[in-house]
DNA sequence: GTGAAAGCGCTAACAC
DNA sequence: GTGTTAGCGCTTTCAC
């Protein structure tokens, strides 16, 4: 039955409202046969604490937004599985509301600005595009933690990894594999993201490191995110004469791509190009060949993300706090050890 | 600032609470003098509506819950992202609160549990597990539209695709490419699914359509979910001796890891052996080869569902609906046309 | 067109 | 240990 109140069940039994919030909240003060004649009421007429009245009464509503671009990309769809579980077993048992942006200005816009406040008790957020400035005006007073290596002003908290040293560490194992011609595959045609100038430099910082001198040639961008994409501009490059015997990928769906055109043109992975992915999305493993991948630990971000989000949320109050999570380097068929 | 309220404003702005609230909600009643005398009262305190109280008073929330196994797969990653983008354009607006029932018994109980109501307005759910009897008793009174081939009581809402048919289609498919002997790939291996069932029967129908005897020895049972499991059953069944020349697989990602098992015994696709997958999911154009599929229509799918949802949500109260969203058969490599 | 007051369902001081 | 009462911030009759 809808439509009974904690009023209804307080008159049931014969007691107060208060008696029966207490029961309800497994409130310690109530003598056990209140307790028991109070849950019978309860019972018999089907009672379900409202939760808007609850929310609006503690100004809590145990609800956490999570901002990305698309949850149809894999890693994301990762990310939410793992905030979601780890949100829902914390103490404040929180639940988790789907924002996507699109990665677009105006979508990650729409998330901040959020004209209505008080639906969520704190944000997670991974910016794309989102500028600094524009993430420190328009952030509200609502607790945030941004998510990733975007824009992140030094008064908001954020979990990243360091995509410098993670793509160092891609670069370095081609290179170990003897691979000298080594590309970078999957960053914007035009305005790069903060994602994708991290990686590139590492990438270029890793050849340094060996070395070896970086060929603007071998950077190879794509359209759009995706397979698709990454595929059309591999296969471009290909047919261009462009020769490459090593490849970094921004991401898995990147080198998805990547492996389908290299398969197209008979050019054997890993024996004539040596593939690393990044993300470490769980269908790595079953491509053919498996994927090397830059593997985030995302378990950790989430955690970590999910520790200062419920400090704020707390009423924490001070600086931005700059947090790296831990990486390592899966090694599947893709690019094996040496 | 927050903690600005509408009563805050009021004064500041010297008119009533009332006149606030309508120039807040864009009601037409209020003279434009007024409307911008509030509105610049409005902006200097930097008054933001209260989500909760508005919601308290109206008795709605904004909010849909979408239930289902898990995120990560790919297929519910899709959904989840039409289902948010269509309702958040419906007239209604609404926002998505993602719940995953970890494809568990448990999980899917603890969906419609929610001892707390009001939070949302309604719910889209797809059951995997549950019993039609069960759901019926749980599911409250809450508004709520099934989605998928799973258990669903006859006073409540459901939209699928008609899943014998499609696996008809998929089989006939193979079945018109010559194969004779065609497997089925990724069905529990214990109690089966409502899914696995149908797509079973349907696969069933499409041999003796044909005029072909569906050898038990031909299904292929997987320990889980996913590409991982399904590579090992297939390259169990395949180093086991079976043999088949055409494989109808419960997901794309069962067909994934199928790929991958073929692949490892130098058995050709679709040369040896072709196969159709199910989902049409993102990344079956970009898989080696790419992947023939059964593809819902899903937008067509989740926007039926909204509908339905809304008119639950705005009170209709009449028997439950069952209704079919078209799917079609998307032909790629893995399985061409003859 | 605008104002006053009564809720929406619950929690939390505070009193008994 | 239990009851009373005053909000939480907003919408909404109903007067004016």
């Amino acid at each position: 039955m809808a439509g009974v109140r904690l009023q209804d069940v307080a008159d049931h039994a014969g007691v107060s409202m208060k008696t029966v919030s207490n029961v309800v909240r497994h409130h310690p003060n109530v003598s056990p046969q209140m307790r028991a004649r109070v849950q019978s009421a309860i019972d018999e007429l089907g009672y379900r604490p409202n939760a808007l009245g609850r929310r609006l009464a503690t100004g809590r509503t145990g609800l956490l937004a999570l901002a990305f671009a698309d949850i149809r990309l894999p890693y994301f769809a990762e990310l939410a599985n793992l905030v979601a579980a780890t949100a829902s077993t914390s103490d404040a048992r929180y639940r988790v509301l789907l924002e996507e942006t699109g990665g677009t200005l105006d979508g990650e816009r729409a998330v901040l600005n959020a004209s209505e406040s008080g639906l969520v008790d704190g944000m997670l957020f991974q910016p794309a595009i989102m500028t600094t400035s524009e993430i420190d005006e328009r952030h509200g007073d609502i607790p945030i933690v941004l998510l990733g290596e975007g824009a992140a002003p030094p008064s908001v908290d954020r979990v990243m990894i360091d995509n410098e040293a993670a793509a160092m560490m891609a670069t370095g194992h081609l290179v170990d594999l003897g691979r000298s011609r080594v590309a970078f595959l999957g960053h914007e045609t035009t305005q790069l993201t903060a994602t994708s100038q991290q990686r590139i430099e590492g990438y270029r910082r890793g050849l340094e490191h060996a070395g070896l001198s970086a060929d603007p040639a071998l950077l190879i961008a794509t359209v759009e995110t995706g397979a698709v994409s990454a595929r059309a501009a591999v296969g471009a490059a290909i047919d261009a004469g462009l020769h490459f015997d090593g490849l970094v990928c921004r991401d898995d769906l990147a080198a998805i791509g990547a492996l389908r055109a290299l398969h197209e043109r008979g050019v054997a992975v890993p024996h004539d190009v040596a593939v690393v992915g990044w993300d470490d999305t769980s269908f790595a493993a079953t491509t053919y060949p498996s994927l090397t991948s830059i593997a985030p630990d995302t378990a950790t971000l989430a955690s970590m993300a999910l520790e200062m989000l419920e400090e704020r949320i707390a009423g924490f109050d001070g600086a931005g706090r700059h947090r790296l999570a831990p990486f390592q380097l899966t090694v599947r068929e893709s690019a094996p050890f040496r």
